[in-house]
DNA sequence: CTGTTAGCGCGTTCAG
DNA sequence: CTGAACGCGCTAACAG
């Protein structure tokens, strides 16, 4: 045991408050400071405020409402380092501005509330970080130091790291659609249903010459596309590729998308936009072309954001259930962080061959102006005159 | 020193890896690991790591290219907990949902964006927290264990309660704006001088009775009234507070506002919204009273959201640059965090005499349709083509 | 310039 | 049921 001077060594710590100064005074910031206030030791103010059965039920009371009163919190830091975890999670903003899938879009604020508040719920910390797709942000999501797991937005630009990553075990969930050869966790409202939604009702609004506007890179935009197609072909309509027009997530790519489509001489009388914010672009440059909508063009969108009622003409589109998206994103990652990995195999090969979990959610369709078209039979929606969002009677 | 065995004591810490099994073997996650395989001691690379000058540079410099073909990182929990600082910042999100002022706003998410880039480059992380008006949000604000400083959106719904923590010197600072009895720091855009710059393009417009939609409540809102009124006397107008119908900040609010406006039969040619998403609100309204925008009724909205260029009329609006706003929060708190409060007094009246900051973020009156009326003559600024939120010439 | 030591605040083993 | 001691991973003070 060497010499064990009681002098100096590393008192460490900055030395903070200048001895009896300031700071309200008989503040109790630590569980030393509890135990002395209610004459027990560290460990029996540790064991009551985490409730543990080994403490009697008197002390614990007594602790707890010590503690309380005097507002003391356990320190976080301190707790995590010991516990060896950080009961906090990552949202993973993956935006490539170059894509024009900005911070805009409405609809991803509102996904992001409800995950804030279903962590919250769940006694979890919600970190966010933006990154750069190429950048090595996958790196403290194979050895997170700072979170527990991790959300990720932005399947699109990293799906082959995603995979690798889940190959790795690292714990996160996507929000995305549902690709083929998909490796890891996600969730995505039903992006194939929506779309063939959309598709059919332009087709019994009497449309025949539908057009997509989406960037199919986007596997959101692609299974929308695919629900599309699937539409047009139960209808025995043809499939023209020539009524496609890539197009980014943001107004002013809709707008030059439209134009082309126009400009390309084709006919067309109905438009399936990958969202509202595309919808919107759309809509504006076939005005200002001169074309009606929906007199000669049906338009439908897709998100349903708050805006959408609130346009002229106002926006028939899909509407997506963003509060139980988050509620999905957080209680996938947390089972899968809760719970022991279970590892079958000697934990090397992780690629087990089950399914990750995908969760789908249901879509509504929501009737508005921009596809009512006077000839076919109107849709069983009436039409919505205000409400939040939502539908109403005109 | 009492007996000192050392036989067992708290081995404490939750066993984790049976031994020799997974996990890439050699992993290398603490300091003692590197210093291991550096041949020196713990605190040598604790120096190197952290640049210090006590160290020699070739020993360094070793010790940081070993860490780096490690993938090494510092454990930030120990770090936050040994230093008592956690590089943490919270952002606050005080929204009360009964206002309407829900998530839902494109341009606060942009203004996150802003803020969570600023942080990190100033390597600090982003903690988000969502909560309610009425509960006790501000407790941990007082007492910050989890972050050094939070951001704060929600100003209206307790600004009492700002400034008493202020008083109580909370590191905090809050988006909105400047209002006379404000003992915290704050930014937001140039509300008054927007509003103003809105209502006199109306009036250049040729609009002799403008109504103003807005929540006096929020004092964001409340400072673009004020504009309002400074640009309606500069002119010689009277201010008719008929034409006044507070509106909260949602479509739907708008609606209603502008019907009841409609339906009192008041005469009015002009509307200053306080923000896009009331202004688009009101548009419909108008359009489906039959009133034409702007041939009827010219509207002006605040915010410029990405969406304002691609409705139909394309909204006029007031521009504020949301990335700046980001960056002024970011290093106005962290000039709070970093440099110690400086006291003066006792520390405990902290309520000293100096003015908080606050910093003002101009703004830009960018014309669009629904505002441009034929008879007056065209305000200097032609038409903004594209830029980021861009509009096509038509 | 480098190694040794102590402790940030907590949860936990082991002994009583 | 309670207390004493230890260590999670890191950095500051001290001694060489």
């Amino acid at each position: 045991m060497t010499d064990r001077t009681q002098k100096g060594g590393g008192r460490g710590a900055p030395a903070d408050e200048p001895a009896g100064s300031i700071g309200r005074k008989g503040n109790v910031r630590t569980i030393a400071d509890l135990a002395r206030l209610a004459g027990v030791s560290g460990a029996t103010v540790s064991r009551a405020l985490n409730d543990s059965p080994l403490v009697n039920e008197r002390t614990r009371r007594r602790i707890q409402e010590l503690a309380s009163r005097h507002r003391f919190r356990l320190n976080a830091r301190a707790r995590q380092l010991r516990l060896r975890k950080t009961d906090t999670v990552c949202v993973i903003l993956l935006i490539d501005e170059e894509a024009g899938q900005g911070l805009s879009d409405p609809f991803l604020l509102e996904l992001l509330g409800g995950i804030a508040d279903r962590l919250s719920a769940r006694g979890y910390d919600l970190l966010l970080s933006r990154a750069e797709p190429g950048a090595d942000w996958w790196e403290e999501v194979l050895h997170p130091r700072r979170f527990d797991g991790a959300i990720i937005f932005g399947q699109a630009c990293e799906h082959r790291r995603l995979n690798a990553l889940a190959d790795a075990g690292a714990p996160f969930v996507v929000w995305g659609g549902r690709l083929p050869d998909q490796h890891y966790a996600s969730v995505g409202s039903d992006n194939l249903g929506g779309g063939q939604a959309a598709t059919r009702h332009l087709i019994e609004q009497g449309c025949r010459r539908i057009g997509f506007l989406g960037d199919l890179a986007f596997p959101e935009a692609a299974l929308r596309w695919e629900g599309y197609r699937l539409a047009l072909e139960e209808a025995g309509l043809p499939l023209d590729e020539a009524l496609y027009r890539p197009t980014r997530f943001s107004g002013e790519s809709a707008v030059r998308a439209t134009r082309d489509l126009i400009e390309s001489a084709q006919p067309f009388d109905g438009l399936v936009a990958a969202s509202d914010v595309i919808a919107l672009g759309a809509i504006r440059a076939l005005e200002q072309a001169g074309r009606a909508v929906p007199g000669d063009v049906a338009v439908v969108g897709y998100d349903d954001i708050p805006l959408a009622a609130y346009v002229h003409p106002s926006l028939t589109t899909v509407r997506q259930d963003v509060a139980a998206g988050g509620r999905a994103l957080v209680d996938l990652l947390l089972s899968r962080i809760e719970t022991p990995p279970a590892r079958t195999a000697p934990a090397s090969q992780q690629a087990d061959g089950q399914e990750p979990p995908h969760v789908i959610l249901p879509t509504r369709l929501i009737v508005r102006q921009s596809s009512r078209r006077d000839g076919a039979f109107t849709p069983r929606m009436p039409d919505d005159a205000d409400a939040s969002g939502p539908v109403g009677h005109d």
